[in-house]
DNA sequence: TTGCCTAATGTAAGCGCTTTCATCAAACTT
DNA sequence: AAGTTTGATGAAAGCGCTTACATTAGGCAA
């Protein structure tokens, strides 16, 4: 049984057998092709076309202690919150000759730690992470071996490792100066779950900050906290108004739970925004595409897509420290949201 | 420098030096732990736990030659039109002890083989595709290596491998003679690229061979073939109502261009179902949330994910050839669809 | 007691690659 | 003509693991 019908995966060695030449000039045809002489190199290629050949990744990964893979962890793969940033990451990474791997957390951060050492032991030579609050334990892990490992969607001084993202606080305070500024005075919020998910407490304070500073206590304000899904966002929508003080305004911490809580408007046959006003946080598609057209905070996920890629192939490549970016978000003032009469 | 400052990743020697075992014990801790004496298995746990282990995955693939790791490749991830299945197939797979490992081709399907490669280089077990039109070569590459291999969200006889999936013609053709049958005449199409995706050739199909059978010329429903986004959507729509003969029903090849049309038709100034009934394809969460809701066609997406799982692991557990089976999709009747007066 | 079986562990051979170092021939120097 | 580069290739070590096989020490039957 030759090589050319044999069912098994050819090898490295199957290819130097063919080509009539050594193991090592068939690695350097595939990765230093400059080093082989061009009638080498034709063989070599044939021999590879004939037999179908495929490198072995754990191997190669093994021998050249480099895999030109990126791993990144984020909260969910099913919403588009993360689509368009992490899509820039990819495509840019691509550009650079690297793989991305993608792993989420289901937005359970104690599953976190496990989808790191996963990618870590598959090899990866960086890593991407949401947000800079996690287990000190995590921090540890990745220290002790330096691994190069970059926080985005967020950005704060606190975090132990370089970031690229913006200030969650800061936009939501200043989209929640718009909603005051507009007579609201009842406002209630939709949050997600603050524990252990830094964006979300950034955001949700950033509304208390935006009361106080008008003079208004800011626990008078009703806060439901839920795991960003749509059906979610309708169930705390609905419990809202039922309460005892209706709200005028209902802030959302992210566009997927204001999408939620206007269908469940629709459902009750309330009006958005005559009867309660909406508003989101990110952005994304969705928020163009309900009617009415959802006020948010729009992030610059694009940018901060390409940034983080290009800055943690910097901290792989050079071995650096890695810097951190703060990016500006910005208002989007849609239908979801008007004046109180 | 001992083991414990060292800044380098542990190995399983570490492991095996901190433990005062042999590397072999180690490895069978962590794999077969039954062989190992209770005594020495707290030893070696204590070992790993000290060192902050991880094995090395390319090493261990290369020694076991398994992986436990099953690669999907699908058409895109920015869209929820694969989200929900793929769901299905990640939880079922981990249930088993399998991880899944996602690319995508960004709907070029010349792509595909390149990261087929990529995924059999990494070591997957197994494979799931969506879709059974592709290159032959792409087949043969798949079938030299006897590599287990299962195609999803198609089902045809034609296909040369095993597959899951439902009849994508037959669906929409029964979708096209509801449309039909409420009146509709003058129909339009806005599907998918048609090469190199038989999803989207046989959904058109559907529709030509309703038009047939009820008497009207398929060839008089202008048809614009367009890639799966929003704004592709939004704008066939339009061209399709600045057309000579104004449609009174548009049928999309999926719900995402559906929804850019209605999106465009609200830009227009056209109400949906009043001036012109819109349907799509999928049901994803997309259809429920725009107004008015789309009339679809309802895939078990979920359940496609789990029988996925099920047959894939089977055919790489038990080296067998893999059987197909056909599900049911079934219709979603909504606001976005109604009878011509 | 002797012999055999079993359970627990160790030894060492690879798995398929990359890369250092050595080799060798051809092409220049002077 | 002899020595020196240079460019192309090969030999072989080793990356970190699993596992077949060898070894050892008890336990038990006879």
């Amino acid at each position: 049984m030759n090589a050319t019908t044999d069912h098994a995966t050819p090898t490295l060695d199957d290819v130097a057998r063919e080509a009539g030449v050594s193991t090592a000039t068939v690695s350097r045809c595939l990765n230093t092709s400059d080093l082989v002489s061009e009638k080498t190199r034709n063989k070599v290629m044939s021999a590879v076309e004939l037999l179908g050949y495929t490198p072995n990744f754990g191997a190669r990964a093994m021998a050249a202690r480099r895999t030109f893979t990126i791993g990144a962890i984020i909260p969910t793969m099913e919403s588009a919150i993360f689509a368009r940033g992490l899509q820039a990451f990819q495509e840019r990474l691509h550009e650079k000759g690297y793989t991305l791997l993608v792993s989420s957390t289901a937005y359970r951060p104690e599953l976190e730690a496990e989808q790191i050492r996963s990618l870590v032991s598959r090899g990866a030579d960086g890593l991407l992470l949401i947000g800079y609050e996690r287990d000190k334990s995590v921090y540890d892990y990745l220290e002790r071996r330096h691994f190069p490992t970059l926080v985005a969607w967020a950005f704060s001084d606190d975090s132990p490792l370089p970031s690229v993202g913006f200030d969650n606080r800061a936009s939501m305070l200043e989209l929640s100066n718009t909603v005051l500024s507009m007579g609201h005075r009842e406002i209630a919020v939709i949050s997600g779950i603050v524990e252990g998910n830094d964006r979300a407490a950034g955001r949700l304070q950033g509304i208390r900050d935006s009361l106080n500073a008008h003079g208004l206590d800011p626990d008078r304000a009703p806060v439901i906290e839920t795991p960003y899904e749509i059906e979610n966002g309708a169930n705390a929508f609905e419990k809202l108004m039922r309460g005892s003080r209706r709200p005028t305004a209902i802030m959302c911490g992210n566009d997927v739970l204001a999408v939620g809580a206007m269908q469940r408007a629709r459902e009750m046959g309330l009006n958005v925004p005559n009867d309660v006003s909406i508003t989101g946080f990110d952005d994304i598609e969705l928020a163009r595409i309900v009617t009415p057209q959802l006020t948010t905070v729009h992030v610059p996920h694009r940018r901060m897509g390409r940034l983080a890629a290009d800055e943690l192939i910097r901290m792989v490549e050079k071995d650096s420290l890695g810097e951190s970016s703060q990016l500006q978000s910005s208002l989007r003032l849609r239908g979801s949201l008007k004046s109180v009469e």
